[in-house]
DNA sequence: TAATCTTGTGGAATCGATTCCATACTGAAT
DNA sequence: ATTCAGTATGGAATCGATTCCACAAGATTA
């Protein structure tokens, strides 16, 4: 490989000189710069990141971990990411666990090794070991979609998204209402929903029977499941289900199209996280439209103001969430 | 930050060997190793990846160009790639072009700057200049989508599947067949599907009206437009539609229904692409599966055989695709 | 007993950049 | 005539690892 030391020699010059054409800095006359310049293009060099970071201790390389790559709400948070840290220069680095949290640990130490200038993760849970394992890395960190204590978070209200929904449901005469959630160690989509869910049924006073509560994995097969389960096993049939995810959503829908209900007729169904296909479904799906760009968008701003030093005063950052209200309900 | 140094000082050994008990090579007595692992452990020292691979030339890391990140098809790629990668202990470096084609040239430099393993391009283009750019790199490289003479590609034979389509269409007694496609430019999937369409037709000798050929982008409104265009301005009213996308088929789709249309019995339409908006959508879109994860896996697997030397004879490896019939033909 | 191997260790060069510091030459100000 | 500011340049240290090489024991072999 070229290297700085090459371009030097054949253009004539100190090593030093060739940095400071390279980067704008200090005094080079206009002939040494120009046959500097004129060496570069002819050989196509290209400096090594590397020897400059390990010198300068910047990478421009953000790491970003996910909890799984091919979803939407993943890559929509990507985008969002990316959009803000392509505009500086910036590069992602991608880490995937696959939902195995233990790897989210792994992941940080590896990035860390790797000398990013800082890390956004997407968090599905927010145990112990994780925060500490954060807080000593000492490295600009943002967590998106839980909350944690004294650390910089990017989150939605996803307890009032789940209320609202709930409420609007209510609102529409619903009254005997099912739900389909998922493992409450997912504080934010697991636990938090559902106590939405639960204090708006309570405020109204009405009754949730045991039998409405299932809770499925994220996809849509447990959707199906969970609404099988329901209209199989409760005593009294429900006439509405709040899914807190679109694909839970559309798995419940399967089912009842499947077995002769119609929807919203005779069960109406509400979902969560504003997915494209809950647009293109029939009966399109009302649901919560989260802005995952937005949400990208902001914890890319964030971690660039970490970079640069400056401490933002507040330590969450709550992203606006949109009611979208369509035929299945 | 801590570095080798620290830790030899630390447990009175030589940086020296530090780094063979770090990389488990020469001799290190039993005692020696105690004594850095315990300091390491103490210390929760992570030795620094640039300064490695400055001396070893290696980083662990490839680098994925992709014409936008947020698409079903990215997604599903970057997943296959992962998934085959993060097994041999690589990551991921993004670089995201948002279908500016020139912006391919400078990440694949930059990504050079940044001394990954390899590269792997989702490419929508082949002019001679990225390809020359992608010559004189000398370092393994991966296109993924579109053939490129001399270059290792995973492409999916997007003629035949075209053709297979409209083949399809045709033994079902479609004999009057509309086509919206994409800009030519984009080889695979602009030139080649229309040829494939193209061909299907001459050689059932059917004739093809001008107005039924339409040209969109990649999303659903083209795709609406496109039909639109069709339905307005042909001399004969198409019996049905092959979209070079599903985006463009569902596209094409709203705007049959909301004109009265019903589908398929007053016109068909097909798509292709396999996405999942296909199968849940009303009717079920009749398309082709390629299996993008499966073109990410074979990419990694590819570049993996590139960086440890192995010279594959052949240039070029074809995915298969599938034929997924459904309700909209 | 001398030669050779095996095991264990550290000094120092190296990778490819940046940057501090010293040096030298102008021309202007005192 | 002397100082000084501005311009221009390069030598050498540095970043944090790996690795070649030399060297020293102790064990084994001839």
């Amino acid at each position: 490989m070229i290297t700085i030391k090459e371009i030097a020699e054949r253009a004539k010059v100190s090593r030093t000189t060739v940095s400071r054409v390279l980067n704008n800095s200090g005094y080079v006359s206009e002939d040494a710069r120009k046959r500097v310049l004129l060496v570069i293009e002819e050989t196509g060099y290209v400096p090594s990141a590397h020897a400059k970071s390990l010198r300068t201790k910047k990478t421009k390389v953000i790491g970003v971990i996910l909890p799984k790559i091919s979803t939407e709400t993943s890559s929509r948070l990507v985008n969002g990411i990316d959009e803000v840290l392509a505009g500086e220069g910036y590069q992602i680095l991608l880490a995937n666990t696959n939902l195995h949290a233990e790897k989210e640990i792994e992941y940080i130490r590896l990035l860390k090794s790797r000398n990013v200038d800082g890390m956004i993760l997407s968090a599905t849970n927010v145990e112990p070991e994780l925060i500490s394992e954060i807080r000593q890395l000492n490295i600009p960190f943002i967590i998106v979609g839980q909350h944690a204590e004294e650390l910089t978070s990017v989150i939605f209200d996803e307890y009032q998204a789940a209320r609202d929904m709930a409420y609007l449901l209510i609102r529409k005469g619903y009254k005997k209402m099912a739900f389909i959630g998922v493992d409450e160690a997912d504080r934010a989509v697991g636990y938090l929903r559902k106590q939405g869910y639960l204090d708006a049924m309570k405020e109204h006073q009405l009754p949730v029977e045991s039998g409405w509560l299932q809770k499925g994995i994220f996809d849509i097969d447990s959707g199906y499941n969970g609404m099988k389960n329901i209209m199989e096993s409760a005593e009294e049939k429900p006439q509405a289900v709040l899914a807190v995810t679109d694909r839970l959503a559309i798995g419940a829908l399967q089912y009842l199209r499947q077995n002769g209900y119609s929807v919203p007729g005779d069960v109406a169904i509400a979902g969560m996280g504003g997915s494209e296909l809950s647009k293109y479904i029939t009966p399109a799906l009302t649901t919560i439209d989260f802005s995952f760009e937005d949400a990208g968008r902001e914890a890319a701003l964030l971690i660039l103001q970490k970079i640069s030093g400056e401490h933002s005063l507040e330590k969450t950052r709550e992203i606006n969430y949109r009611l979208v209200e369509r035929e299945s309900i």
